[in-house]
DNA sequence: TCCTGTGCTACAATAAACGTAGCGATACGC
DNA sequence: GCGTATCGCTACGTTTATTGTAGCACAGGA
């Protein structure tokens, strides 16, 4: 059995794998949230505006296939290496995200 | 008439809005394709897999509402002065994104 | 035993994305 | 003028993804 496709990563550029991936509704949401400690899946949940758990389970399956998301027992879901690598890119968003709001009154 | 709320965007911090702006399908692939070049909406489309034509209006009417796209009419779809500043942090995500599928096996 | 919290799932309803087709407008050659 | 082509963009019916509510089995702790 073919391991689920990443959407459009027919190409096989993985770049387009990857931003598939993350464009997925609460990736993002996902890798920002756990950016600093481990979350439980329902600490998680309420982090995420109490977003419906079927989807974050989905996402957190997908982000767990890519191996950036893992799952360690004691303490909850927690960023791999990779995606610890992966957050670093977009640690600067935060500061772009308030000079972006306040451009477009 | 409120403009229309950018999903999530209810608490006020604008990394929420950021994040779900860009977690929306064909965004972060949008950003991506404008990155060294203006594309009309039927290159855009060529280049994002053929990808239905209505959801990437829609996403440009998003982006652009947003101010980090804009349609020039003489060349295009281009990135603004703003999106090409939010591009500039993905950049290093296609050296990453070689890493990460070749640590996926 | 009972209570609580964990990760995770079922299921029906809603919203988003898809694919195909086609619109009005503009710019060409003839 | 007349066809032809392309532009940005939209209608509409189908498929897929996401939502919301409820609940499962399991593992501690009291």
């Amino acid at each position: 059995m073919k391991k689920r496709n990443v959407r459009g990563s027919t190409s096989g550029r993985p770049i387009m794998a990857l931003l598939d991936l993350l464009g997925r509704r609460w990736s993002l949401r996902i890798l920002w949230e756990l950016r600093d400690q481990p979350l439980t899946s329902r600490a998680l949940r309420t982090a995420c505006d109490e977003a419906s758990p079927t989807v974050l389970q989905a996402r957190l399956s997908d982000l767990r296939e890519a191996n950036l998301v893992e799952l360690v027992p004691a303490s909850g879901y927690q960023l791999t290496t990779l995606g610890r690598e992966l957050h670093e890119h977009f640690l600067p968003l935060h500061r772009f995200a308030e000079r972006w709001s306040k451009q477009r009154a």
